[in-house]
DNA sequence: TCCGTGTTTTGAGTCATTCAAAACAGCGGT
DNA sequence: ACCGCTGTTTTGAATGACTCAAAACACGGA
C-alpha cells in the first residue's frame, strides 16, 4: 500500500482493519474527518452528503461510534459543545479550545503515555488518563472582538 | 436564629454578597451544594424540593445560572454527562471521574493558580485556564464488578 | 450469484437545557 | 409598616444533541 494520496484506499484499509464492513458513507466518514481533523457529527454529515447525496444523520452518528468503538476514531467533548470526532488516535494528546469560537487544536502531550498526570490523591481511584483541555482565545477572535 | 452554625445564614450571606436577592429557593439551592458537592441540576433540584415544595426545576436552573454568572459556583461537564455544580470556587482544582458509575472527586491542584498547564505549542491563543480531568475507576466500582 | 449478517434508513423518542411571558416577591425608600 | 420598582419564579413550550428500534438494504464470504 504504497498509495499516499489515495485517501480513499486508505480510509477503506482502515475500515477493514478494524474489522468492519466497509460502505460508501463510511469511507465518506472517515474522508471528512481527513478533511476537518474536529468536526461535531452535523458538520461531518454536511460534508458526508456532498459526495453522497442519499445519506443520513443517522448513519453518521452509527459510522462515529462504531469507529470509536473500534478506536478508529476518537471522541472528545468541550463542555458545552457538541461531541467532535478525530482521527487522532494513536498519541496521548490534549486540546486547546477558544472559549469565543470553538475553534479546536491538537497539543502534543509533553509526556505521551497516558495518563500523563496522575493526581496528588486518587482517592483509590485506578487513573487510567488524564485529560487536559486548555481554554484561551483564538488569534482571530483575539483581533476582532476586544 | 442565634445558631452561628446554620449554614443557611451563610448561604443567604454568600447570595447576598454576590449582588443577588436572597430567596428561598435560592438558600435551598445553595445548601444542596453544601450536602452534595458536585450535583447535577436534577439532583439539587430533588434537595431542594424537599425543603420548598413549591420550587420548579427551572428555578433550579435559573439560580444556578445566577450563581455561575456571580462566580458563586462552578459548573463543569465530564463528557457523557450531565452538568455538575460545586461551590468550591476559590481555588484552582481538578476532578477525578468514575467512568463507570460517574462518581466525582475533587483534586487539589499542584500548581495552585490558573493555567497550571501551559501547552507546548499555544497555536497563537490566550490560554487561561487549563481543565483536568482524570477518568479512572472508583473503589466501589473495582470492588464490585470487574 | 446467493445468502446471511452487518449497515442504513426512517421515524419516533429521550434527556438536559434554554426561551419567553406572566405572576410574584425581595428590599430600598418613604 | 407600606409601596413600588425590579429582579425572581412559575408555567409551558421549544431546542439541540443524541439514542432507540424496526424494516429495507447491501457488503462480501461461500
Amino acid at each position: 500500500m504504497t498509495s499516499l494520496e489515495t485517501p480513499v484506499l486508505d480510509a477503506a484499509a482502515r475500515i477493514r482493519a478494524s474489522g468492519l464492513r466497509v460502505t460508501e458513507s463510511r469511507r465518506a466518514v472517515v474522508d471528512a474527518l481527513g478533511e476537518r481533523p474536529h468536526a461535531s457529527a452535523d458538520e461531518i454529515f454536511a460534508i458526508v452528503a456532498r459526495s453522497v447525496p442519499g445519506t443520513s444523520l443517522q448513519s453518521v452518528y452509527n459510522a462515529l461510534s462504531d469507529f470509536a468503538d473500534a478506536g478508529l476514531v476518537r471522541r472528545i467533548e468541550p463542555a458545552g459543545r457538541p461531541g467532535l470526532f478525530e482521527l487522532r488516535v494513536a498519541d496521548n494528546h490534549h486540546h486547546l479550545v477558544c472559549s469565543r469560537c470553538g475553534a479546536v487544536e491538537d497539543v502534543d502531550c509533553v509526556v505521551g503515555a497516558p495518563p500523563c498526570l496522575t493526581p496528588a490523591d486518587a482517592h483509590g481511584y485506578a487513573v487510567q488518563v488524564a485529560e487536559v483541555t486548555f481554554w484561551g482565545i483564538c488569534p482571530s477572535c483575539a483581533a476582532s472582538g476586544s
